[in-house]
DNA sequence: AAGTGCTCCAACCGCTGTGCC
DNA sequence: CGGCACAGCGGTTGGAGCACT
């Protein structure tokens, strides 16, 4: 269609990465459009964009998943479905693309042994819920974060209070505050995308900045959702 | 050793969202 | 407000490498 002829397609070689890396890091990430040309490479800016995010980007951690990591990406598979990129952001080092590989050829078997694919992946479900967020996930293994995990690294995270605090005693407050952020994020998205049907009379909590631009009593229904994914 | 089937992952494709004019 | 261009996303594909016969 719109593709202009010759662009090269397939594999990566040592010296196209090299042109790409020297690029971005000359004129930084984004504006897509110019990097081919500005790096002299003769590919679609698609592809560029795709090998730098998902291959020369710095810290992308390659190889094994941890069993930390791959209990996240289950739980959040659960609350978020195939929302990969999301799912990315929450786990540093690790690309939208590498995840969704990863489910494709070992989790959603493990999963689901009988289908081959999952044609209806769990939309996030945001109805009829009661709290007891805080409680949950004070006491769920999975927030006890890895020693290599580095929130600096994930822009999602930023700004969201879930930086440099050795402090064991808001360990609790910046797990809950982590974990809040992605319903947060969940919510923004879901917004966008579909309508909350059923909104109940739901939990009173403080208007904290965290949750501006969404209707916090929305988001903090999802707390048995939370309780569901813990009691599986 | 050769052939076949399977698995995994890098990369492509097409759709959607967003911003600008 | 509609059209366009671009960025970003998830689904899908192709092929390299491995396992099995």
């Amino acid at each position: 269609m719109g593709r202009p002829p010759n662009v090269r397609k397939g594999s990566w070689t040592e010296e196209e990465d090299t042109l790409l890396r020297k690029c971005i890091e000359k004129y930084g990430e984004g504006k897509w459009r110019h990097i081919p040309a500005r790096a002299g490479l003769n590919r679609c800016r698609k592809s560029c964009r795709l090998r730098w995010l998902n291959y020369l980007r710095p810290n992308i951690k390659r190889g094994e998943f941890g069993v930390d990591e791959v209990d996240l990406i289950l739980r959040l598979h659960k609350l978020l479905g195939n929302r990969w990129s999301l799912i990315a952001g929450r786990i540093p080092g690790r690309t939208s693309n590498d995840i969704k590989n990863y489910w494709n050829s070992h989790l959603s078997k493990k999963m689901n042994p009988e289908a081959t694919s999952t044609p209806d992946s769990p939309k996030p479900n945001l109805c009829e819920f009661s709290p007891n967020f805080d409680q949950w996930t004070t006491t769920s293994p999975i927030f006890t974060p890895t020693a290599d995990q580095n929130p600096q690294e994930d822009e999602r995270c930023s700004g969201s209070g879930r930086d440099q605090n050795p402090n064991k005693e808001e360990e609790d407050d910046e797990e809950t505050s982590f974990w809040k952020n992605i319903l947060v994020e969940v919510g923004e998205e879901t917004e966008k995308s579909f309508r909350v049907e059923a909104i109940d009379e739901r939990v009173e909590v403080e208007q904290d900045d965290l949750l501006s631009g969404f209707q916090l009593e929305e988001l903090l229904s999802d707390m048995d959702l939370w309780r569901l994914l813990e009691n599986d």
